[in-house]
DNA sequence: CACTGCTGTCATCGG
DNA sequence: CCCCGATGACAGCAG
């Protein structure tokens, strides 16, 4: 989709998810051998593929089918590889996950190197591999280094030979098939062997390597110099090195399986090794501990040197937004470095752990000049409203006033550019994101007393961000037409999300009235709410009814004026080949009048069919008439006319030639007295 | 400042 | 009788 935007901006947006559709329907596809064209021998045993697929894969298939063009064809592979570790290889291409066990790594990674398998990078076996061997890890050595250190390090880490992996005593066997690794990593993970993140947790290990969330959605503006990324919940830098394995909770929302969700949620990785290495350790510290891991424990392994390693989502603590959210990342930082500040959000996370903490600091780090503050207002407008056609309930809410009256005046200016933002974390149905769902809880839960409303209400706890939202839009225009005669809306709060009233069905908002104990104001309230908000759905509705009828209307009448112009020609046609049958008949009624007596009756009924306006195609004459068709004329045998009816009045349709011929006939033969 | 389009709300009707 | 959805009418707002 792009849409011309002002000047010379250029508007792309770019899927997140479609590109994941296509390679899981690939997967079905070769699941139910559909448009399979290549089959892969392995040991005798045979896996329908698609050559496309494996050639993007592996540069071994690659070499091998380019140079067929035929279909169906059968590549057998030599010894070297085996059905161990072909079939996870190829589960992988599918995929983007590598489900491998302590057992077949070392397989896979033979076969991997052998097929050239791109994606899977070397780098992640020489990470894991060791992991399986002999354990250790480098955690004790990375946590007391510094960022620069770390960094340098790393990099000799991922890109330096094996033997310089760092591998500390640490006792990190994994049990034996007892480890579920899943890990996101950046669509770079196919060039940059940083990527392969690494959590673990489970029985079977799973390298999700999938580059498929690696492509952010994203609005890319003004040649590309700028881009605002939904996936992050706002601008991008154009700085910034765009990870691509930021994903937006919005979009991959979309996303259904529980694996996909696991990789939505850690999705904002883009992992490096030593990070990678150090969860890792951690994972299995943890396991041994038998206990969740602490905010620190997650927060020191997801901010690394400019990338933040996602946990699994089983692992985060249910209320730990910071966790689950992408704009946690670095990269997403310069989004959020104006409402870094802002209270309601700079506050999740600032009373039991430090995730936040952390991500001031690399949020500090950007000026705000790094950010997009130098937006253009036009931009801004464009991306909010390219923000609502993803979410429009968020139109209700973008004119609205800043929930949020305490907002750090030093961030201000930044936190004005991230107006709608906020707006889309508290105020636009925050159940459709689990980040700004978690974000609400959050806020919540740990912000309690910043917001005007819970100092208030001093019920912190119960307040919904929506009811001081609709609070505070009372409250910053006190005649506010809309609110009208619902005065009531200020003094109002409500132990749960004004949303929630006119989403659910009538039982559950029954259940609910009968659940929470309200008073008679509260009642009438949320009734007149739920009235107002269903009667406001269904005005758009119907509105969007009328348009839509209105649109088909047009087209009805499109279709009929184009019909009615075509009959008209038709007509046209018609009279102008009944004009050249007239002149035909006219001419002949002429010669008959020449060559015989011009005096009978025939001809003179001839002369006036032929000038009138009757059909020229049909005739309707009364047969065997006794003047056109006396008992004694010859007829003959070619004659069009059929034969008399006995009873002599039968109607019949006779051609004009027909009557021409019968009446120069009965002329020739019967001349009128 | 008038006009227009959009949107929310209210009143009303019918299922 | 109540609830709910549809719809016309009206008002406010923004461009």
């Amino acid at each position: 989709m792009s849409v011309d935007g002002p000047r010379t901006s250029v508007f792309t947006f770019q899927s997140a998810v479609h590109s994941h559709h296509v390679l899981r329907s690939l997967e079905e596809l070769r699941q139910k051998e559909l448009l399979c064209d290549v089959t892969v021998e392995v040991e005798r045993r045979s896996f329908r593929a698609h050559s496309s697929v494996l050639a993007s894969c592996s540069h071994y298939f690659y070499t091998r089918l380019t140079n067929h063009s035929r279909p169906n064809l059968s590549v057998s592979l030599p010894d070297e590889v085996t059905v161990e570790g072909f079939e996870p290889l190829l589960q992988f291409a599918y995929t983007a996950k590598l489900h491998f066990t302590k057992e077949n790594i070392l397989e896979i990674h033979r076969c991997a190197e052998f097929l050239g398998f791109q994606n899977l990078d070397k780098a992640c076996f020489e990470f894991l591999i060791p992991k399986f061997s002999d354990g250790g890890g480098t955690s004790k050595k990375v946590k007391g280094k510094s960022k620069s250190q770390e960094s340098s390090k790393k990099s000799q880490a991922i890109c330096g030979p094996s033997d310089q992996n760092p591998q500390t005593g640490e006792d990190l066997e994994p049990q034996d098939a007892g480890t579920v690794m899943q890990a996101a990593s950046a669509t770079s993970s196919a060039e940059s062997p940083k990527d392969c993140p690494p959590i673990s947790n489970g029985k079977e290990m799973q390298l999700d390597l999938s580059p498929l969330y690696a492509r952010s959605s994203s609005y890319h503006m003004g040649d590309g110099q700028e881009q605002f990324c939904l996936q992050n919940c706002g601008p991008q830098l154009p700085s910034s090195s765009v990870v691509a394995g930021e994903v937006c909770p919005f979009l991959s929302t979309s996303s259904t399986s529980d694996d996909e969700k696991l990789h939505s949620a850690g999705a904002g990785c883009g992992g490096d090794i030593l990070a990678m290495e150090e969860q890792f350790q951690k994972e299995l510290a943890m396991e041994v501990r038998c206990e969740p891991p602490t905010d620190k424990d997650l927060n020191i392994a997801s901010i690394t040197d400019g990338h933040f390693d996602q946990l699994e989502g089983s692992l985060m603590p249910p209320t730990n937004c910071s966790q689950l959210c992408p704009l946690n990342t670095v990269e997403s930082s310069g989004v959020l470095d104006g409402i870094s500040s802002a209270p309601d959000i700079s506050s999740i996370g600032a009373d039991d752990n430090q995730v936040f903490d952390s991500n001031k600091q690399t949020f500090s780090e950007l000026s705000p000049k790094d950010g997009f503050t130098e937006r253009s207002t036009v931009e801004r407008e464009v991306a909010e409203h390219l923000a609502k056609g993803f979410w429009p309930d968020l139109s209700s809410t973008l004119n609205e006033p800043l929930p949020l009256d305490s907002i750090d005046q030093s961030s201000a200016g930044n936190g004005s550019d991230f107006h709608w933002l906020k707006h889309l974390d508290l105020g636009a149905a925050p159940d459709d994101c689990p980040f700004l769902r978690d974000l609400s809880s959050t806020d919540r839960q740990t912000s309690g007393g910043h917001t005007q409303s819970n100092e208030d209400t001093g019920d912190s706890s119960c307040m919904s961000p929506i009811n001081s939202m609709e609070n505070s839009e009372c409250e910053s225009d006190g005649d506010c037409a809309q609110c009208g005669g619902s005065e009531p809306v200020k003094e109002v709060d409500l132990p749960f999300p004004v949303e929630q009233i006119s989403s659910m069905t009538r039982r559950a908002f029954l259940q609910m009235l009968k659940r929470e104990k309200l008073t008679p104001e509260q009642l009438e309230f949320v009734q007149d709410v739920r009235r107002r908000s269903k009667n406001r759905v269904a005005a758009q509705r119907c509105r969007k009814r009328k348009l839509d009828c209105i649109y088909w209307l047009e087209g009805d009448i499109k279709k009929l004026r184009s019909e009615k112009e075509k009959l008209l020609h038709d007509r046209n046609q018609l009279k102008l080949s009944l004009e050249d049958v007239r002149q035909n008949l006219s001419g002949l009624c002429q010669n008959l009048c020449t060559d015989t007596s011009p005096q009978s009756e025939q001809l003179q009924a001839l002369a006036r069919y032929v000038s009138s306006d009757c059909p020229a195609s049909i005739l309707l004459t009364p047969m065997a008439s006794p003047s056109l068709a006396g008992p004694d004329r010859d007829v003959p045998a070619n004659t069009f006319l059929p034969d008399p009816s006995p009873e002599g009045d039968t109607v019949a349709l006779r051609s004009p030639a027909a009557f021409l011929q019968d009446t120069a006939q009965s002329a020739v033969t019967d001349p009128a007295p």
